[in-house]
DNA sequence: TATGAATGAGTATTCATTCAT
DNA sequence: GATGAATGAATACTCATTCAT
C-alpha cells in the first residue's frame, strides 16, 4: 500500500484540503522525527519532503515546538481514547487490560510511536509540555485502574499495581526502539505475545493450569 | 553522604588526578544529561558545576559526542559484565536471568540509566553509534540465550525468546523515565517486584502453585 | 465623537468607495505606525484593523514603504501648504512666521505627525526618500525665509536664520514624541506657548517692553 | 585625525583589551546605526566593519538590544552628569541652563547622538526600554528645574516651564537629524547660537537692552 | 594545565510580496 | 474585489570546537 506523501501534489475539494495538508506536516514531522530524532530535524528537511518551502509549513503550525505536540498527542489521544472505553467496559478487568494493550500496541507502531516514547518533553515548552505530561499520566493512572479492577474481580493475581503499571508500559513503550528495524511482525502479533508473556509469566506453567487463556 | 562534585578542589596524588578528573567530566556530563537533556545541555553547563572553563573539558574528553559515549558506555558495561558472569554459571535459567535483572537494574538507576536508554544513538556518529548498537545487541543476545537456556532446562515455560527478551529489557530499561521522580523504592526493591511479575505473570495463581517462588 | 475604523463594514456609492478604502488604508497604517514604530508594524496588523486580509491591502497600495510614504506625505504636504500660503502673505515676516507654526503645529499633532518626523527616510527607497527630503526641505528653506524677511522687514530681530530655523523645526518636530503620552493641551494651545517661547526668548523682558506681544 | 576603528588590529595590555574591544563595539554599533538604521544594520554589518565575525560579538555584548541600550545610554549618561552636576552649581539658573545645554550639543552631535534621539525606545524590551524612559525622564525634570530656579532668581522670564523644556529639548534632539549632513559647525558654535536664539528670543531688542547677554 | 578569545556552521522564525481563483 | 496559499530573502542567536598563550 503506496501511501501518497504530499497532498499538494493531488488538488481536489478545496475546504477540506487545509485539514488535510496540515496532517500531512505533522504526519510528515513524525517519520522525520523517527528517522532522523528531533533535533537533527530541521523544518527544511520536512519541508522538503512535502516539496515546499519551509515558511510554507508555518502556514500550518506555529512552530517546530507544535509539530511535536501534535505527534505526541496523535498517539496519545489514541491510547487514551482506549482507555476511555476500557473504562465503560463491562468484562473482567484483565480482559479490558488486554483490550488496552492491543490499541496501546496498535498505536505504538504508527508513525507516532517513535515520538510518544523517545521525544523527550523537555523539548516542549512549559504549556504544550505540561499537556504532554498530563496525557501521560492519564494512561498510567488508568492502567493501574484496571490492574486494580482486575485483582478486586480475581481475574489478575495478586500484585504491586504501579510496578506492574510500570513494568507493562515499559514493555510497550519500549516497542519503538526495536519495531522500526525489525517489523517482521503485525502490530496484532506483538500484542498477542506480550499479552501471553505479562498473562501467564515466564515461569513453567503446572500441567493442566487453565487460569493463563489469554483472553 | 556529600559526594565531591568537583576534583579540581582537591589536589593530590598527581599521576592519578587526571584519571580522577576525566571521570568527574563525564559524571557531571552524565547529570546534565540526565536532567536537561543532552541537546539542551551545553559544554558551557557542565564546565560550569565542575568550575572550570570550557576548553578544560577538552584536555579531558575528545568531544562532546564522546562524553555521550561514554556515558552510554559507563551503564552499559555494568550490564555486560553482569551478561558474562551469567554466562559462566552453572545454575537454572531463570536464576541466572533473574541475577542479570537484579544487575541490569541497579545499572539502570545509576546516573548513567538516562543516557543508556534516552540518549538517542543518533547523536553519536557511526563509528561510536555502532559500537553502542553492539553493546546492545549484545545484552538482548544474551538475555534471549538465558531465556532459551531456561526453556531448556525447564526452570522458563513456554514462550517466545525474543518477544520475551523486548519486553522484558522493554520493562527495565523504562525505569529512568519513571525513576527520576518517583526514587522511593530502591534498585533491589525495583528488581524483586520486576521479577515477581515476569516470573509469575500477572494470572491468579492456583492454590498452592509453588513453581512462582522467585528465586 | 466616533470614527469609522473601516469603510469595508458600510458600502455605499461604488465609485468613490475605492478612494475612501485607499485613505482608510494609509490612515489605519499611520496609526499602527505611531503605536508600534513602522518595524514593528506588520501588514497583518494592519490588515486586523481595518478587518481585511493582507492582499487586499495591495489593492490599495502598492507596498508598505509606499504606505508609509503617504503618511510622511499627509503631514509634510499640510504644512507645505501653509509654507505656500505664507509665501503669497502681505504681513510682516513675523507674523507670516507665525501662521506657519500655527499650522506646522497642527499636523504635526494629527496621526500623521509620528511619521513626519520619527519615521526613518532611511525606510524608503532613494527614489521615495529623494521626494521626502526634497519636500522637508522646501519646507526648512521657507522657514528660514521667513526669518529673513521678518529681520529685513524689523519683525525679527538679528540672528542666524539656519540655526534658528533649525530651532524651530526640531521644538516643533519634537512635539509627538511627548504628545501621545501627554495630550492634554490643544494643538492651539500648544502652538501659543512655543510661539511665546521663541518670540519673547526666555530671558526677563524688561519693563514695558511692548515689542513681546506674540501675534 | 584618523579614529583606529578596531582595536582587534593593535593588540597590546591584555587585561584592558577586552573593556576596549567591548567598547569598539558599542561605538561601531552607533556608527552604523546612524548611518542604516537600527533595523536596517544587522549583526553582520557590524561585525564586517570590525574585521571580526558575528558571533564574537556576543562575547562582548549580549544581544542587539544590549548594543542599542549601551548606545543610549553613552549619550544620555554625559547629559545625565551634566545636569547632576548643574544641580550643585550656585549661579544662577540661566547660567546652570546654559551650561546644560552646551553639554547637551556636545553629547549629541557625538557618534551616539542619533541613538539618543532617533532610536526608538520600542526596539528595547520592557527592562531596558523602562531604564531608558527613566534616563530621558530625569534629564526633562532638570531642565524644568533649572527653568523654575531661573525664573525664581529672576535670571529667565516668566514662562512655562514644562513647554519651555520640551522646545528646548526639542531643538536639541534634532540636532542629529540635519547635523550629520551639515556639521560645518562645531559644538560649541552650536551651542552659542541656539543659547543666544533661545535666550533672546527671535523679537528685535529694544536698542541698548542688555538682558540678553549671552552668559 | 587551563583559559580567553574567536569562529564556522547551523537553524528557527518573520514578513513583504505574489498569484491563481 | 478579495482571499487563501505559498514563497524568497533576511537575520538574530547558539554552540561545539580550536588555538595562542
Amino acid at each position: 500500500m503506496v501511501r501518497p506523501v504530499s497532498p499538494w501534489q493531488v488538488p481536489g475539494n478545496r475546504a477540506r484540503q487545509r485539514e488535510l495538508k496540515r496532517d500531512a506536516v505533522i504526519r510528515a514531522a513524525a517519520r522525520a522525527f523517527r528517522e532522523r530524532g528531533y533535533h537533527h530535524t530541521s523544518l527544511d528537511d520536512i519541508a522538503a519532503v512535502l516539496h515546499v518551502t519551509k515558511p510554507t509549513l508555518y502556514y500550518y503550525v506555529a512552530s517546530k515546538e507544535e509539530m511535536l505536540f501534535e505527534c505526541f498527542r496523535a498517539g496519545l489521544d489514541r491510547i487514551a481514547a482506549a482507555c476511555s472505553q476500557a473504562r465503560s467496559g463491562t468484562s473482567s478487568g484483565r480482559e479490558r487490560l488486554i483490550e488496552v494493550v492491543r490499541s496501546y500496541v496498535e498505536a505504538i507502531t504508527s508513525d507516532f510511536g517513535w515520538c510518544m516514547v523517545r521525544a523527550e518533553d523537555q523539548d516542549l515548552g512549559p504549556e504544550l509540555g505540561a499537556r504532554i505530561r498530563q496525557l501521560k499520566s492519564g494512561i498510567d493512572q488508568e492502567i493501574r485502574r484496571l490492574l486494580r479492577a482486575g485483582i478486586g474481580d480475581g481475574s489478575i493475581g495478586d500484585c504491586d499495581p504501579k510496578m506492574a503499571a510500570f513494568a507493562l508500559a515499559g514493555a510497550l513503550n519500549w516497542i519503538p526502539h526495536w519495531y522500526r528495524d525489525d517489523a517482521t511482525l503485525s502490530a496484532d502479533a506483538i500484542a498477542d505475545r506480550f499479552i501471553e508473556i505479562f498473562v501467564q509469566g515466564l515461569a513453567p506453567r503446572p500441567e493442566g493450569a487453565s487460569s493463563g487463556n489469554v483472553s
